[in-house]
DNA sequence: TTAAACTTTCATTTATTTCTGAAAGTTAAG
DNA sequence: CTTAACTTTCAGAAATAAATGAAAGTTTAA
């Protein structure tokens, strides 16, 4: 097999797990191309290589640059922007574990918190008191573990946290 | 408030959450409404409550029973089916965490595994061979650390699991 | 049997998401 | 300035995903 071959195989199969979690095919395509690719791209790069429109790569490369997964290089002397992918795949992790605790788990937690505090005289509420408690619970163990794995360093992952899985 | 606004407003929270993680709008909420639910639902009840179709109630009920998340309830002396949401929150993430890694994390090791082995006869690959050894050590180790979460009781997360992330 | 009660399927329709590309906006070199 | 090189925006088009509902299939009671 051709490296070409195997880039895209890689490609395309990392934009269809990225549909499978809510990401866009496109911004997953993209993702994986800069990592494979050896050095910055163009947006002109982009788009010749993944075949997509001027609009789609300025839209999905901003999306991967907010999300922190990917940069913007400026060459000296070139007018042009160029753009990699972050190659420590434990910080690339870790950036998205982040975002997605902010955005997501955020606003669960408001709403649960909120309800739980919310009386409902004379009804007959166990059931959803319980409900909405244990999920709350849950919701706050899990975010407390994950502020606790943003804050942590790469060694830690491989190094404290596989060891206490792997014990016993 | 009353009881009935809350319960709306968790299963609207829950169908909005469920659409960024690739989960359908409408099996979200129907989980959300059989969770809040005191007692099994029938398929006719699902649709009074949620407004839709036979169908789509059909389709996702399954689709919830297949994840291990709801189950089919059978009243003696009556005909219809009923169904009812796995109240226990721990077991609802554990069958959910078991099914994605399955469903999902596999196929993505196996690709990973297989581009792994590939050799690229003159070519420059080293950012390529660097790019997916990474990306197949990190998801070997959560998988591994999956493995154990889906394994483990209930008492685990909060007792061993929540201490190790809490030390220090 | 057979007929009523219920569940499942699936071709169409509808809704949602994503993409395109041309126009507008921005920047910097000359 | 002015113009060329480049980036961003966004209305409409295209692609994708999800929902409908009527027809087909299944089960059970009588």
């Amino acid at each position: 097999m051709e490296l070409k071959n195997a880039q895209e195989k890689f490609i395309g199969a990392w934009g269809a797990f990225g549909t499978q979690w809510g990401i866009n095919r496109t911004m997953a395509q993209i993702h994986a191309f800069l990592l494979v690719s050896e050095n910055p791209m163009s947006t002109e790069d982009i788009m010749k290589n993944l075949n997509i429109s001027r609009g789609n790569v300025n839209m999905n490369v901003r999306e991967l640059i907010t999300w922190g997964i990917a940069h913007k290089i400026l060459k000296i002397g070139e007018r042009k922007e160029f753009f990699t992918a972050e190659k420590d795949i434990y910080r690339t992790a870790i950036q998205i574990l982040k975002e997605r605790r902010k955005r997501e788990l955020g606003p669960v937690l408001e709403l649960l918190s909120e309800l739980k505090k919310t009386e409902f005289p004379k009804e007959n509420d166990a059931n959803f008191k319980k409900v909405i408690e244990d999920i709350y619970e849950f919701g706050n163990n899990t975010n407390k573990m994950l502020e606790r794995m943003v804050k942590a360093d790469k060694h830690w992952f491989t190094g404290s946290l596989m060891k206490f899985f792997m014990k016993k």
